[in-house]
DNA sequence: AAAACATATGTCAATAGTGACATAGCAAAA
DNA sequence: TTTTGCTATGTCACTATTGACATATGTTTT
C-alpha cells in the first residue's frame, strides 16, 4: 500500500466519494497535509478497488454527468486501522525557502528583505483561514471535537498542526526578514565575559 | 536547473566539495530542509558541470582514494545569487503523521497516544540536537551570525527554521497525546452561552 | 450561437527520488 | 589473513508525482 492509498481510505472512512470528490479535499484543508492530482488518484482508486479495499457504484445524475461513487470495505477500513497507530516512515522535508535562506548571505538584502515579508504575509493568510475554520469548528462542534473517538476531534487535530505550522513559519519569516533589515534582536551572547559594557 | 541543483551550488559557495562530501552534507544538517543520496547527487555534478556552474579537479590522496573536488563557476554563482531571492515554487507538503491524526478516530486510544508520545520524544531529541549546535555557534560566532552576509547568519537563519519547526511539533504531538488520554484542556467554547455552570 | 466554465473520468510522457547493485582503495580490527 | 568499515564514485530499475493531452455532459455567460 501507498501512503497516498491510505489517504484515500482515510477520507473514504468518512464518507463515500467520487473520483472527482476526493481530488477536491486533496486541494483543499486535506492537501495541506497530503496533496495529489486526479491523474494519482484514479489510477490509485482502480488499484485500491483490484485490492479489495473500496468497491464503486456508478451514480446517474441529472443535470451532470454521471459519476463513480467509492466506498471502504471491510478489509479497507481493517487495513487502515492497523496503518493508523503503525510509526510513520520517516520521509526527508524538502524546503526551497529555508534553502535560499541557507544561501542569503549572497544576495542583495533589500530584494532578501521582500522575499521574507512576502512568505510572511503569505503563511499569515493560510493562518488566517485555517483560524477560521478552527472558530467554526469550535462553536458548531465544540462536543464533537474533543471526542477522540470523532471524525470532528481527528481533522480539529490536523487544522491545529497546521496552524501551529503556519503560525512558527510566519514568525520565523519576520525573523529573518527583520534581521537583513537590522531591525532584530542581536542574537548570542558575544564571545565570554563581554556584557552590556556600553 | 533543478532545486538540487541549486542545494549542491548553495554548499559550494562556500567551499570546494568532493560528492562524497556533499553526500554527508545532505545527510547532516542541510539534510534537515534539503537531502539526497549519492545516486541523485553524482549525475546532478555531472550534470552541472556540463551546464558549465562548476569545475572539478582530481585530488589524490595519501591513504584514501582519489576524490574530485568540485568548485562552482562564475556563471554558477551567478546563477545562484539570481535564485536566492526569486519567489519559492510552492511544494505540497506531506506529513504521513498528520494524515495518521486525521484518521485517528479510527484508532485504538492507547495505542494512538503511545504513537504520538514517541513522535513527540524523536522531535524533541531533534531539538536538542539543533540547540546544542545554535548555542555553539552564537558562543563561537557571535559576531557573524548577526550579519546578513555571513555564511553563518544563513546557517543560523536556517537552523533557527528547524528549531522552530521542532518546538512546535513536538508541542502538537503532546497536545494530542493528552487530548487522546483526556489530559488536555477542552478546546472551544460549547455552543452559544453555555459556560462553566458546574 | 459560440465561448467559457464546472463536473466527471481517464491516459501518458517526463521528472524527481529511492534502494539496490557494483567496484575499488586503504585502514583497523579480529 | 580475512573481515569489517570508511572513503569514494558510479549505474540502474523502480516508484511517486506532475503536467499535458484527451473526451464528454450540461450550464451559464457573452
Amino acid at each position: 500500500m501507498t501512503t497516498l492509498g491510505y489517504a484515500i481510505l482515510g477520507l473514504l472512512a468518512q464518507e463515500a466519494l467520487s473520483g472527482y470528490d476526493l481530488t477536491q479535499r486533496m486541494k483543499g484543508r486535506v492537501g495541506n497535509f497530503w496533496s495529489a492530482r486526479h491523474s494519482q488518484i484514479y489510477p490509485e482508486l482502480a488499484r485500491l478497488e483490484g485490492d479489495g479495499y473500496v468497491t464503486h457504484s456508478v451514480v446517474a445524475q441529472q443535470d451532470r454527468p454521471d459519476k463513480k461513487v467509492y466506498e471502504i470495505t471491510a478489509a479497507g477500513l481493517e487495513t487502515l486501522k492497523e496503518w493508523v497507530t503503525e510509526p510513520p516512515s520517516p520521509r526527508p522535508t524538502r524546503d526551497e525557502l529555508v534553502l535560499k535562506a541557507y544561501c542569503v548571505w549572497l544576495a542583495d538584502p533589500e530584494k532578501a528583505a521582500r522575499l521574507f515579508r512576502e512568505e510572511e504575509l503569505r503563511h499569515e493568510e493560510q493562518l488566517a483561514r485555517y483560524e477560521k475554520t478552527r472558530d467554526w469548528m469550535e462553536s458548531e462542534h465544540g462536543e464533537e471535537v474533543n471526542r477522540p473517538d470523532s471524525p470532528w476531534f481527528a481533522g480539529y487535530a490536523s487544522l491545529r498542526r497546521g496552524i501551529g505550522y503556519e503560525t512558527e513559519y510566519a514568525q520565523w519569516c519576520r525573523w529573518v526578514a527583520d534581521s537583513i533589515e537590522g531591525k532584530a534582536e542581536p542574537s548570542g551572547r558575544r564571545k565570554k565575559g563581554r556584557d552590556s559594557k556600553s
